[in-house]
DNA sequence: CGTGATTTTGAATGTCGTCAAAATAGGTGG
DNA sequence: CCACCTATTTTGACGACATTCAAAATCACG
């Protein structure tokens, strides 16, 4: 009798572990990327690195108080909501280098979960509201972070309204194929860090139209299914060609 | 041989009047009530009042170089972009009171057209910049507008990824309810302000759909449809408990 | 009152959600 | 290392839902 959880099958109970942020030095980050010397080693002052072993842990849950805001080292991590028919979807996924966890009147309306493994790096929404004071770089910062999340969802607004579960999945493919750390371009291996159903929960379709979708693409050669969550990339510009199709194939 | 426009039926050409703001004196628009009375003076200054007579004019263009944000005082205005395969996504629905064409790198990264004949505050964008810098509670102001807009459009994800085409409907119908300038509480009447068309490529479907999804709804006694705009809402309870339903029934 | 746009209706069929159940993978304790 | 339990993934079947093309009906406006 715990939550209902429909799409999404059972986890693993949370498992983190804490360290300061200077013990760490890890690749890419856009926050570092966007801040000066001086501002980077006061964002590490208050930093605080948390490695979560699992997918499937708890970061912050719809309507609690925020007090921290998220940067992703490594992993990804799944923002989502419940819809009121019990349903959850997916509103962002988070790679490596992404912020999450703005507050909007003092709560997080979305919930944040670990999608697999991750390193993240917390930061106290209170000490960061007064480092911009003092820095009106960072708060610039903020406003471009923003308006950047918006762009991302008006792509996904895109996405959902115009293509068929197929389409969206070749674009969810080719939106990891970008990112080094889950694509292997020499050997053309695409290891996809999400399970079936949060890939299904953040295409707006169920588990079983992923899988048959996968089939689908892997039956016109374009890709082909090394393991559940390994895809050989066979013919990349086909994954693109997709995209651009009618929605539906009549005739 | 014009753009292609697929789902969008031909449209009139604009015809717009303009005139400086302190002639007109109208209801509420957002930037105001979040504004000094002094800053409403400035702003005044600076703000040109656009009448567009017609639905289907133009106001900004995917990809021109962005001088202006506008502000909504009557009317409804359609932001919207053209997917690869040439249809059209309306991507928000902007309401008197709403801002828009917030420049991105310089230039509109979608489309702003008249859904029917409109009223519009027009800013340069310059000047409202300069502006900004001397009252910084504006800035914040902007914060705010493109925070709204985000959580708006993660609204938008959340029924293109978990609602079927009647509860999309039910949705939209449900928006407008709010707006006194198209819902008559007492003969509950709705105006609908769009065609179907553009509640098509709002909600990521077809313009038949549209009508047989209205079809549906009237079927079931919670609308009738007096003229094709025109709705009488028979049954509100009605349309919200058809949001929360599965997407499918089944047995 | 005609002309073009909008809306509606029909028919055919592709796509997808749902339920059910089997197959596979992963992890734990012996 | 194996047995076992559980979670994940896959497959099958069925029917609801939606897209598309076509064409008729209605509306809007000059």
């Amino acid at each position: 009798m715990d939550a209902p959880a429909p799409t999404a099958g059972k986890r693993q109970l949370p498992e983190i572990r804490a360290r300061s942020f200077d013990q760490s030095r890890d690749s890419h980050s856009l926050i570092e990327n966007l801040l000066t010397e001086k501002q980077q080693q006061d964002f590490r002052k208050i930093a605080t690195v948390l490695e979560y072993r699992r997918g499937g842990s708890t970061i912050f849950a719809e309507g609690e108080d925020a007090h921290f805001v998220y940067s992703i080292a490594a992993g990804v991590v799944r923002v989502s909501r419940m819809s009121q028919n019990g349903r959850r979807q997916v509103l962002a996924l988070m790679l490596p280098g992404d912020l999450f966890g703005l507050p909007d009147g003092g709560i997080y309306v979305n919930s944040a979960e670990t999608a697999c493994p991750a390193t993240l790096y917390r930061v106290p929404w209170q000490k960061l509201q007064s480092l911009m004071l003092r820095e009106p770089a960072l708060q610039l910062n903020l406003l471009n972070r923003v308006a950047y999340d918006l762009r991302e969802a008006q792509r996904r607004i895109m996405v959902l309204g115009q293509q068929n579960t197929r389409q969206r999945l070749a674009t969810l493919l080719l939106d990891f194929i970008v990112h080094p750390a889950f694509f292997d371009e020499e050997q053309s291996l695409l290891a996809l860090p999400l399970s079936r159903f949060d890939v299904a929960d953040y295409l707006g379709t169920s588990a079983e139209t992923i899988t048959r979708g996968l089939g689908h693409l892997e039956a016109q050669g374009v890709i082909r299914r090394v393991d559940a969550r390994t895809l050989e990339i066979r013919n990349l510009e086909g994954l693109r060609m997709l995209q651009n199709q009618k929605r539906r194939k009549d005739r």
